[in-house]
DNA sequence: CTGTTAGCGCATTCAG
DNA sequence: CTGAATGCGCTAACAG
């Protein structure tokens, strides 16, 4: 079954099948009407391949993320296979593991299937294999990470923000000595986040003091280890924030260990919105980061690059939310860590 | 840059390059070494999808899931994934949202892209799309729901072995009334773990009680649901089997929500062993059921199968297994839902 | 063991 | 607006 049939049975050439397959609007409506029930009645469907082969274009879109097992990234690959298959565009999906080693080796999957663009949600990215894409002309698009560029978007987090409705939303609840649990400082992501609470605190008038930072690794063991350790050096802390909801909920868990109760002795409010966070016990405040929203606006930064030849990318802003679920309250009279 | 090019600087043709290429063995080291070496100071590597085009082998596996959000996925998909890369492969991952409407578009979207097989690790498939793989001779795996046949494997679940253990265990701590909240009875899965859980409970000489038995959703809300509706219902129960592990966070909720506390008054056994398990409070006890192990048999069928020319696919088999953690515990004399 | 020659299925000139 | 011809980059016979 291929175009040679669908031509024969719709007494046209290939050229005028394939013209009407692809919309061009140089086809007499008879003439595609012809060719569209051949293509019905044959059971039709072009071979992608020799379509890649002969236009240069796969009509694929590579996604490149850091481990489909941390639960941020599902909704988001989710997100992009679905935009992405409805505009008849497949998606080959690799993880780097946070590893630059193995962000190589995913470049190089993007290069040898020929991708038509690339959506990198991860920082393992180093300047050289960027010249690789460069150096093809596909487009690419980054979360949080790169300036746009002639071909490159950029999909901006409004980690300031995010950051600050959290620790406002603290405040507003009489908290004063707000702790943070940061991420890896390798992670750009991470990096960011910490130093938007470092802001808000200043904005909020809040004394910082270095004893009420201490470091996860955005899983929850990570959390619950620092969970312990500024329960030991931060005397009056009544509140934590974490860099993501894992890491709050190592915290939680910490906190549930030592019998502290939550919220009423200790809140606790986590960054991300991941799906599980609805369901921990107490429900976790958490800063939302509408996975859906990147994913679209990383297809449509790659689409419209594409569609309109736009050599320059484009920039867009993504506005995460507080979310006030069961792990925030006010503090008590009596609260702080010298009661627990 | 393509494999002319390299032929010209290995001064050899384009076959020989394709040869050493594909490691045929009728290819002199020297002149092999010479084309590696062109290949090498070239940076080449081939076009896939030319390579598609002549020899009708794209090199990519598709792997349909029900959804990617559920968290028994993420691990396979990685797992797969893996192996793949090692062995060259690509792979195209498919959604069907457990929708058979969504199924029929994914295997659409494996047609198009000319996989050279595909592990179907979700039950939604009906015959009718069976043959269109079966038409064009395209390798498939199946996780616990055909029997292999020509060109298909399956991978066999000893679900019944993995719920006796489950219940055998409760059983060693005491416990005679043992409630079971089932899964969506649509999925092929959840009947096979309420099966199982029904010969086991025979098998160890309790009685079966309808109370005992309620039906979840697979998902939190409805473990939480289902656990409310045991508790009014089974008088004396003092354990329970989730028929999975999302199903058994829910039911702890509840527990929790009625301050019952876990393991003391009340023990969870969930099945899966999905990452969180580990970090639930108190600690899922659960049975383990490899997603890494399912992933590397899903690519080994398919990849022998093809190999080998070999028609008639494989069986693997799957052996889950008991891991005990926090939430279980010994039944209190004073114990049973009486007191609570 | 190696080179030559045809396609694979489609998109895309260029004529008409 | 349509058709004929060419090539995309590679593999696979078939010779030699």
């Amino acid at each position: 079954m291929n175009i040679k049939e669908v031509a024969r049975m719709a007494r046209v050439s290939t050229a005028t099948v394939s013209r009407t397959i692809n919309g061009s609007d140089k086809v007499t409506p008879e003439t595609a009407e012809r060719v569209n029930r051949a293509i019905a009645t044959l059971n039709y469907y072009p071979n992608h391949n020799a379509r890649a082969l002969g236009s240069g274009r796969s009509r694929i879109y590579g996604l490149i993320i850091s481990d489909i097992t941390n639960p941020f990234f599902p909704d988001l690959v989710k997100g992009f296979e679905e935009v992405a298959v409805r505009h008849g565009m497949e998606v080959i999906v690799a993880n780097t593991g946070y590893s630059s080693e193995r962000m190589k080796l995913c470049v190089q999957r993007m290069l040898e299937r020929k991708v038509d663009g690339v959506a990198i949600m991860t920082s393992e990215m180093d300047q050289h294999l960027l010249e690789e894409f460069n150096k093809r002309r596909i487009p690419l698009v980054f979360l949080d990470t790169a300036s746009p560029g002639f071909g490159v978007s950029n999909i901006n987090i409004d980690y300031a923000e995010g950051v600050r409705q959290a620790v406002q939303h603290l405040v507003s609840l009489q908290h004063q000595h707000i702790g943070f649990i940061a991420g890896p400082m390798e992670l750009a992501s991470a990096r960011a986040r910490k130093t938007a609470f470092l802001k808000a605190m200043q904005q909020c008038g809040l004394a910082i003091n270095e004893k009420l930072i201490e470091q996860g690794n955005h899983m929850i063991e990570g959390g619950y280890a620092a969970m312990e350790r500024l329960l030991t050096q931060a005397d009056r802390i009544t509140a934590v924030l974490a860099s993501n909801d894992l890491t709050a909920i190592g915290a939680i868990r910490a906190l549930q260990g030592r019998q502290v109760c939550i919220p009423q002795d200790f809140s606790v409010v986590g960054f991300d919105d991941i799906e599980i966070s609805t369901y921990t016990y107490p429900a976790l405040t958490t800063v939302r980061l509408s996975r859906i929203e990147i994913a679209t606006h990383a297809f449509n930064a790659l689409h419209t690059t594409i569609q309109r030849h736009d050599k320059q990318g484009g920039s867009y802003e993504i506005l995460p939310q507080l979310v006030v679920r069961e792990s925030t309250t006010t503090v008590t009279k009596s609260g702080g860590n010298e009661k627990i």
